[in-house]
RNA sequence: CGGGACGUAGCGCAGUUUGGCUAGCGCGCUUGGUUCGGGACCAAGAGGUCGCGGGUUCAAAUCCCGCCGUCCCGACCA
């Protein structure tokens, strides 16, 4: 490709909306543009970053054994009520009808697609086990795109389902794609983090987010920097210190007038401190009104709560079932409803809470002498420095990009879609099944942010648009566009991508052109070398400048390609 | 959906507080010339519904009302 003739609008400046630094990055390096909030153009040199990433996970997908397909993008509206997705995901659903008035959406995921193929298609356990995937733009209603490519409406991402006779063959199947995400990150050059993931209510048994670490990640995981552990923050635990107990004390309520927080009462004239207190929080879990304890300084972790619906109550049936308003609600001779208690409050003495009065509090509690708590559980959110589960290391609580999530679905989608077989003695059972995601476009963003510098983007070299620019730097001079020429068909000859900047602009320009969209190696052809009978190689990642002769050139870049 | 900011040439911005003649600046773009190793210089140009609609006024980019869009924080996130 020639420069002159290809479409690469770089900016010279940040774009205003634009925040994170692979959202500068991608716009001004010409890569995409947007249309409108969470929609965006790929230009020729974004797409071409695009289409390699989607190959690398192609490969490594059929190597796993997997089968493309290429599902619709739009759907009957029917397929997803048998579901009653229909309606739980309606918020996030673009829908709209055809001319007959039939309603349909655009599949923000396909799940239902896939079982009701899997449903129609797989009869016999000698069909199974299936792993089928394909690499399709979804659409989501997004309340908020945001982070240039990270968060939008419409997205590319690859998914794969895998269908097996039984636990055994699920656990083979996610096992399976779990080894090929680990292959497929590799390639792309992304450093990330495998964590445990909350899998959901309905989720199986096992589900792992690949994770890639960055300011710029909307996702909160727990790290031990000494033994590896890492979970999403929604299931992360923790070894935590418990304080001192208070002194066993009486009992005793007193007037707390106008204190609604956890906080008022650690100030003056109370002096409680927040680990001393007790917050009462109520929920409808599984529709059924339960108080949850943890301490005052801990927040309440709403995954970890065991329930298949959860919700804060409504202030009016909180009032109505204890009397008082949120600030001064406690579980003291509660016996009505179930008060689940963190694993931090057991045995604690001298607590506070409140006395389900309005305006007053209970001091001298004892948990297990005065509350009658239903479960004991770990439902608090961990924090930054507390100790790891798994040795004695401290966690460390970061950003990071979702890329990539395997999860073992089981049997929700098979039943619901009818996606049975017959085994061997003649008996339908349902398939189980197991669904596994990459946000490609996603990872074209993750890619950028964790290969920059100051300078622009520093692709690594399986995903570079081209892996090689080559820079004539004077155009007018006939031996620098000789040698430049030579040495771009050569590559091009030995299946190097190459881009050749033939445009007339000044040196600086080229350079930090070059330097901002990133190509792993640039060639510079310039008369000052010539005259020494050589041309400089640069590669992105390195200070070094290195020089070689024109007839050299392209043996010493397939070297030096290779190593990147 | 709650809170905040912004919307003026392709990009980045000034001008809006305090209404006033032909709406400016830098970069980019076009033409000519001189240049040519890290975003050149000179000269001449092109390019604007000041987000949209309504209102106030002799007069609106500027004041008022409504709407739209974009970004940030939060809520949400199969």
């Amino acid at each position: 490709m020639k420069w002159s003739q290809a479409l690469i609008p770089t900016l010279r400046e940040v774009p205003k909306d634009a925040e994170i630094s692979s959202h500068q990055l991608l716009l001004r390096a010409g890569l995409i543009r947007q249309l409108a909030g969470g929609v965006y153009t790929f230009l020729p040199l974004g797409l071409r970053v695009l289409r390699k990433v989607e190959q690398i996970v192609r490969e490594e997908m059929d190597a796993a054994g997997a089968l493309e397909v290429l599902m619709p993008a739009m759907h009957p509206r029917e397929v997803w009520e048998q579901t009653g997705r229909a309606t739980s995901l309606n918020d996030i659903l673009f829908k709209f009808k055809d001319r007959s008035d039939r309603q349909w959406l655009l599949g923000p995921t396909h799940e239902e697609i896939v079982t009701s193929l899997a449903a129609a298609e797989i009869r016999s356990y000698k069909q199974l086990p299936k792993n089928i995937y394909q690499i399709q733009t979804k659409f989501r209603d997004e309340p908020r795109p945001r982070f240039g490519l990270i968060r939008v409406k419409e997205f590319i991402m690859k998914d794969a389902y895998s269908f097996d006779v039984d636990q055994a063959g699920l656990d083979r199947s996610y096992q399976t794609m779990y080894e090929a995400y680990k292959r497929i990150f590799a390639r792309l050059g992304l450093k990330t983090l495998d964590v445990e993931a909350h899998s959901g209510a309905m989720g199986g048994s096992h589900s792992y987010e690949f994770m890639v670490a960055s300011p710029a990640g909307e996702d909160r995981i727990a790290l031990c920097p000494k033994c590896n552990y890492a979970a999403n923050l929604e299931k992360a635990t923790s070894r935590v210190a418990v304080g001192l107990a208070g002194a066993a004390g009486v009992l005793e309520k007193f007037a707390t007038p106008g204190v609604r927080t956890i906080e008022d009462l650690t100030k003056p004239p109370y002096n409680c401190a927040a680990q001393n207190q007790i917050k009462t929080l109520v929920y409808m879990l599984n529709d059924k009104l339960t108080l949850v304890l943890v301490r005052g300084c801990d927040s309440l972790n709403e995954a970890k709560l065991p329930a298949v619906t959860a919700r804060p109550a409504h202030p009016e049936e909180i009032k109505a079932a204890l009397g008082a308003l949120p600030g001064s609600l406690g579980a003291v001779g509660v016996t009505k409803l179930p008060v689940l208690a963190d694993e931090t409050l057991r045995g604690r003495t001298g607590m506070v809470t409140g006395a389900n009065e309005d305006d007053h509090h209970l001091r001298g509690v004892d948990v297990g002498r005065d509350i009658t708590v239903a479960q004991w559980l770990d439902v608090r959110t961990v924090q930054d420095g507390e100790g790891c589960p798994k040795c004695d290391g401290a966690l460390k609580i970061d950003s990071a990009i979702e890329v990539g999530h395997v999860f073992k679905l089981g049997t929700k989608y098979s039943t619901a879609l009818g996606a049975n077989y017959l085994d061997e003695k003649g008996e339908s059972k349902v398939m189980i099944m197991g669904c596994y995601g990459i946000g490609v476009s996603r990872c074209v963003a993750a890619i950028v942010e964790q290969c920059h510098d100051d300078k622009g983007i520093v692709w690594p070299r399986g995903v570079a648009p081209f892996e090689v620019a080559v820079l004539p730097l004077n155009t007018g001079h006939a031996e620098t566009m000789k040698v430049a020429g030579e040495i771009y068909r050569g590559l091009q000859a030995s299946g190097i991508s190459v881009i050749l900047d033939d445009r007339t602009d000044r040196p600086g320009v080229k350079f930090n052109d070059a330097d901002l969209v990133g190509f792993p190696v640039r060639v510079t052809v310039g008369e000052k070398s010539l005259v020494k009978g050589v041309v400089e190689l640069k590669v992105r990642r390195e200070a070094e400048l290195r020089t070689v002769t024109p007839a050299d050139a392209v043996g010493t870049i397939r070297d030096l390609l290779a190593q990147l």
